[in-house]
DNA sequence: ATACTTGCAAATACTTTGCACTCCG
DNA sequence: CGGAGTGCAAAGTATTTGCAAGTAT
């Protein structure tokens, strides 16, 4: 059985939340994609779940901590959260666009981690975009 | 004269921009305060200014570098750039929602170039934010 | 069974646009 | 003066809400 898929049934009924048609549907969307606006995430859920149901269903993966925005200039994407993916950052190309996942960095996370700490800060999560142009659109 | 007021009327002019009551009263909105959200912004300059020219000079201002917006959880709040501030990130605290600003960190600042670089991506900029909960809200 | 979820439709909130009028350089 | 900038009103988008009807446990 999927592995991610059955993480994702545990972690709604261990909440006492159930696993309802929509809430799998756009579990499905999340899966294995890119981050994904909200745009994208209603458009790839039509005919399966109701435009106001998926905003529902977000704010309740989110809650859950099963998804996770990520700011992406003006606008913001989801992803599905670190429990599902290693914990990682992104690079994203201001001409393309294109959204480039970066390894995890134990070294920086422990700097930001003390640097919180610093401040009597508990920090709890963190968020780290950083734009630029990707190897394709730097060359033309 | 104030000094940064000055530096803000030589940055719309090198961009043949006119220093206009407007754009005067944003400005003077976002100086010295901590980062605002939209609306606060447009409230702040009620009376001054009309909500329309005020978006158009925000997107204006980012534009030209003077603002810079920052992502806290699901909206964004503006500031004025780094050219107008060290360069900077912050604590978001998840209680209380107060944006603390951090110091910056060359040390962190050389390795997320690193980083970048290592996947032949150019780093044009980048934004950090940190959730947690300040030393207020952690005690209760 | 029955409490939690959803779809639908309508209300809000947020942002952008067209255009005639005003102000800056 | 002449074009850039603004206010106003209205159009678009995005997001949220109330409630009757459907569904998971």
């Amino acid at each position: 059985m999927s592995e991610p898929l059955e993480q994702f049934k545990k972690t709604l009924k261990k909440n006492r939340q159930s696993v309802t048609q929509t809430r799998l549907a756009v579990f499905q969307a999340l899966q294995d994609k890119e981050p994904q606006t909200m745009r994208e995430v209603v458009e790839a859920c039509t005919g399966e779940a109701d435009r106001a149901s998926i905003y529902r269903t977000i704010a309740l993966f989110e809650r859950l901590g099963i998804v996770q925005r990520l700011q992406i200039g003006w606008k913001y994407k989801l992803e599905l959260s670190d429990a599902f993916h290693h914990h990682h950052h992104h690079l994203t190309c201001a001409r393309c666009g294109r959204t480039i996942p970066l390894p995890e960095d134990r070294q920086m996370e422990a700097r930001l981690y003390t640097l919180a700490r610093g401040r009597n800060f508990i920090m709890q999560g963190h968020q780290l975009e950083i734009q630029g142009l990707c190897e394709t659109c730097a060359k033309t």
